[in-house]
DNA sequence: CAGGTAAATGAGAATCTTTTGCATTTCGCT
DNA sequence: AGCGAAATGCAAAAGATTCTCATTTACCTG
């Protein structure tokens, strides 16, 4: 079962080790898009794999340099690490439960592409998060006041 | 001469202290506009004042909540704060040398409402900054090749 | 303008996240 | 099966930020 992992690995140009079979299952098998380094330990010691947290790290950032995963720096200085599933996406976040929603905006892709053009720069990435109060936190909030 | 940032200080609604109006001061005369906390720390041991760093961090993190300027979770995990002068702007950065420009494009703003709205999200903020490489280290790198 | 009080500060310890050093283990290949 | 390079685990380190608590300061009152 683990096969498939391993040949996604080796197609990214890394060894097929144990520690990273599992962690990119875990990426694979959350019900979360985004997850901390935390979480993959977590979720690690569940599968009563013996993982150290350095390894995460480590892994981590190989997948990213691999381009198996997107590292995003949320709010809060950690990072969450996102699978790479081949289209890019921006995204909104609750600023009161955390949740998560993805967009894509064409009109917004484009003019980030014409002001790196106009401010000389060869634009290698970008990071749009909007950050607001999603509608269940919005009725919760109501039903208080 | 440290009357009118006491006086912004009252106004903001902060008791004048000296390490308050110091900081102030810093942030605004320094040329940098983004300015982490490490930054804001060093230019007070240069005015050999005897502020320690959690005071700076105390400090900043109340302007932040009085309104007074904004912080801004730029990569590698720590933030860089800048004085709130009125007006809204984004960020496009340079990977290579770290260089910050600023921008402000009104269809992207529109278009950031209408997707929050879309999903049903009460729009608190938002954050986007465009990476990439600016014109002086792209020069840089072709006359290394 | 002295005096009291709550708020603010300094110093260092504590915390949290992430990285590193190094001895040991594992992978991939022969 | 066996070798060498690459990967791992552990613990220690590092960097950023927050907390604790005794001491000091700003501001209000008399």
């Amino acid at each position: 079962m683990s096969e498939i992992s391993t040949q996604e690995l080796k197609k990214a140009g890394l060894k097929a080790t144990l520690p990273r079979i599992k962690i990119l299952e875990i990426l694979e098998q959350s019900e979360m898009r985004h997850l901390s380094a935390e979480d993959v330990y977590k979720a690690l010691l569940e599968t009563s794999e013996d993982v150290g947290i350095a390894t995460v790290y480590r892994v981590l950032t190989q997948f990213e340099s691999a381009g198996l995963v997107f590292r995003h720096n949320f709010e809060g200085g950690h990072s969450v690490f996102e699978l790479n599933e081949g289209h890019h996406h921006d995204h909104i976040l609750c600023i009161k439960c955390g949740r998560v929603d993805e967009f894509l905006d064409e009109t917004i892709e484009q003019r980030q592409k014409i002001i790196a053009r106009e401010y000389g720069y060869a634009m290698t990435d970008h990071s749009l998060i909007i950050q607001g109060i999603c509608p269940e936190c919005q009725e919760r909030a109501k039903g208080k006041e």
